[in-house]
DNA sequence: GAGAAGATCTCCT
DNA sequence: GGAGATCTTCTCA
């Protein structure tokens, strides 16, 4: 999902940024994944079919955004961590109430209010939703794709499912 | 039914 | 570097 361009519309305009960060969560062996507590009310649709968007509240505040990856009945999600602003930055200002460019969108939390993302869209099908789509972007090199640990996670430290652009300069902050 | 912790960000010191 | 915001779910009584 590295170079694609995630696609929002916002009334007439349409907001877009390319996909520079994400972070891989699977099902009940993978502790910090909300599947594995089992299927709840929140997390249901990691358990539906690919594509569908899986959008949640952490810490009551901040909207994640996520893209089931799983067949069907299987859980699995990726959290997209981070966009660089395409199309649409002065409306992404806005909406995040910032005079400038700087920091829109590096980070999971800013990403959602940047492209007003809610948990509206929760179960939105990205493959035939005319709001919110994925674009093929420019394709990003094996050989410039750096992997870590996950971020803000207290289990499941060990392994490397964070995945980002090297060098680009809105990834998050590292772990 | 209460309490704690969490895939975060901003503002304050 | 740390507190606060305040929703969902789990754990324990």
């Amino acid at each position: 999902m590295l170079g694609t361009v995630l696609s929002r519309r916002e009334g007439n305009e349409v907001l877009a940024g390319r996909i520079v960060e994400t972070e891989a969560y699977f099902g009940q062996d993978d502790p910090p994944s909300h599947a594995s507590a089992g299927r709840t009310r929140r997390s249901e649709t990691m358990w539906k079919r690919p594509g569908l968007v899986y959008v949640y509240l952490v810490y009551g505040v901040h909207y994640m955004f996520n893209v089931v990856t799983e067949r069907d009945r299987v859980p699995g999600a990726v959290l997209i961590r981070a966009v660089e602003p395409t199309t649409g930055t002065r409306r992404m200002m806005e909406n995040r109430g910032k005079g400038s460019t700087g920091g829109l969108t590096d980070g999971p939390g800013k990403l959602t209010e940047a492209l007003g993302i809610t948990l509206e869209e929760n179960e939105l099908d990205l493959v035939n939703s005319a709001e919110l789509w994925i674009e093929g972007g420019k394709t990003v090199e094996d050989s410039r794709i750096e992997r870590s640990t996950r971020i803000g996670v207290s289990t499941g430290k060990e392994e490397k499912l964070r995945f980002y652009v090297r060098g680009n300069d809105h990834v998050s902050r590292g772990p």
